[in-house]
DNA sequence: TAAGAATAACTCAAGCTGAGAATAACCCCG
DNA sequence: CGGGGTTATTCTCAGCTTGAGTTATTCTTA
C-alpha cells in the first residue's frame, strides 16, 4: 500500500500512456412542443456514421465549461446575446477505462438548456447536427457512452425544474403562465392541473414577476389574453415545484 | 471555426502538453456529534505542508470510482466489510489551467459518506492524515481548490440528506430515531424539533424499517430505552425531509 | 425515592396540494 | 354577427403535511 505522498512523488503521468479529456454537452431545447437532444453525426472512426453529442478535446489552456460552451456554440453556430441566454452547467464525468477505443478519454459532461433555438446547421459548418426529440432516442444507436450521459442529463433536467427556475431558461425573455406549464409537461412527460400550476407558480417567491403586459391575442384556438411574465431572482425555489409521485423511481 | 469532425481528425492529443487526471475524496463522517471531513499533510511540493483532500492520479486502467475507494482506503487503513458500508457518490470535476502549478491536472471528486470511523493513522501508512471538523476549516488554508471542493461537498451532503436515505450512511446497522435526528442536526447545524422529526421519519415510506428491538439501556442522563430501526429500502424519500426554509441561499 | 431526561404519541392551527368548477375573454366557423 | 369551443385566471373545498407545544411513560442518576 503506497500513500499519497509516495505514489505522487513516485509517478511520472508522461511515462504512462496518454490520457485526454473532453468537454461533451447535453443541449436540450424545447421545439415543436418536443424536448429535443442535439446530436451530431460523426465523421471519422471509430463510431463512423453514429450520432454522438457534441464535444471535443478541451485545449491546454482553456477552462473545462468553457471548453463545454465553445464546443456548443461550433455546432449550432450559436453566438452572442442568443448564447448568452443558454444555460450551462456541470453534468458528470465519465471515464471508465474501454470507454473510448483509441486510448484513455475522460469526458467531463454539460447540460445546456436553451430556448427554442434555430436548426443548427443554419450558420454552423456541421451539416450533420440535429435537434432529435428524446422520445426517439431509443431507436437510436449513439455513439461511446454517450446514451448513458443524455439519461443522465434528462434525469438531471426533470430534477432541477422542482427546485430551481430552470424552466424559465426554456423560454423566451416573456413568457406566460401557459408557456412555462408547457415547459413541465414536456420535460417531465405528463400534463399538470392548470389552475393549480398556476397558483404554485405565483405563490413561490422569486420565481416569475409580471410585466404588466399581456400577449397580443388570445390563443390560437381560443382564450383570452395571457398576462406576461419575467424570470424573478429566486435561484432556488421554496418551497419546491414537485413532480407528482413516482412509486416506481423511490425503491 | 472547426467542427468537431475536422478537429478531432487534426488533433493529437500526444501533441500537446501532458494532462493528468486524479480522483479526490471529500469523506464526511460523523464523529463525536460533529460532522469531520478526512485530510492528509502533504509531504511534498507543490503545497508542502498544507491539508489536502485523499486522492491521486487515476491508474491506466482503473475506472475512476475505484480509484477513489482506492485512494480513500489507503488513507484510512479501511477494507472488507467496514469498507463496504461506505457510500461513495461522484461530486464534480475540477480543472481550471490554473490549479496545479506543476501541470495541467483535472480532479474528478468523490463524495464519501461513513459512519463513525477509527482515526484514520490506524492501520494506516499515513501518519498526518486526520479527521478535521468541517466547522474548523475556515481556520486552516487548504492546497490547491480543495477549499471549493469541500464546500461543494458539504452543501451536496446537506441536500442530499432531504431527499434521499443518505443520513442512514452516517449510523450503524441498527439505530435508533434519536441517532438519526443527530446525523441531520448535525450535518444541516440546528437543532429540530424531536417529535416532529419522529413523525416524519416513520411516515416517510422506506425510510426505516423496525427491528422489534430496543436498546439495552436507556439514554445514559435517563429516558426510556428507544426502538431500534434498520435502513429501509427507499432510494428516494418522498415526501422529502425538507431544511428549513434558508432565505438567505434562496436568492 | 425523587428529580431530571428522553422516547413516543397526541393535539391543533396554519399552510399547501389535488381535484373540480366557475367566470370571463377570445378565436374560428358558419 | 352569433355560437361553440378554448383558454386564462380565480375559487372552493377536502385532505394531507408541517410547526409548535403538550402529555404519558420509562429510565438513569443522585
Amino acid at each position: 500500500m503506497v500513500n499519497e505522498q509516495e505514489f505522487l512523488a513516485g509517478y511520472d503521468p508522461r511515462a504512462y500512456p496518454a490520457v485526454a479529456v473532453t468537454a461533451d454537452v447535453v443541449a436540450l431545447t424545447i421545439r415543436d412542443g418536443e424536448l429535443q437532444v442535439l446530436l451530431i453525426q460523426r465523421a471519422a472512426p471509430p463510431f463512423a456514421g453514429f450520432w454522438a453529442l457534441p464535444g471535443g478535446f478541451v485545449r491546454p489552456e482553456e477552462d473545462i465549461a468553457a471548453a463545454a460552451r465553445r464546443e456548443f456554440a461550433e455546432e449550432t453556430g450559436l453566438g452572442g446575446e442568443p448564447l448568452r441566454r443558454v444555460h450551462f452547467e456541470q453534468l458528470a464525468s465519465y471515464g471508465t477505462p474501454e470507454r473510448d477505443p483509441r486510448m484513455r478519454i475522460f469526458s467531463i459532461a454539460y447540460l445546456a438548456f436553451a430556448p427554442d433555438l434555430p436548426e443548427p446547421s443554419a450558420g454552423s459548418d456541421a451539416g450533420d447536427a440535429q435537434w432529435l426529440p428524446v422520445t426517439a432516442l431509443s431507436t437510436r444507436e449513439l455513439a461511446f457512452d454517450h446514451r448513458k450521459i443524455v439519461e443522465d442529463g434528462l434525469e438531471r433536467a426533470r430534477s432541477k425544474l422542482e427546485y430551481t427556475p430552470l424552466a424559465t431558461r426554456f423560454v423566451g425573455e416573456e413568457f406566460t403562465i401557459a408557456d412555462l406549464r408547457e415547459v413541465y409537461e414536456t420535460v417531465w412527460g405528463h400534463a399538470l392541473h392548470a389552475g393549480n400550476f398556476h397558483r404554485k407558480v405565483l405563490s413561490v417567491p422569486g420565481l416569475v414577476e409580471g410585466t404588466g403586459a399581456t400577449t397580443e391575442h388570445g390563443g390560437p384556438r381560443g382564450g383570452p389574453r395571457a398576462r406576461l411574465y419575467r424570470a424573478g431572482d429566486a435561484r432556488l425555489l421554496h418551497p419546491a415545484l414537485l413532480r407528482p409521485a413516482r412509486e416506481e423511481t423511490v425503491r
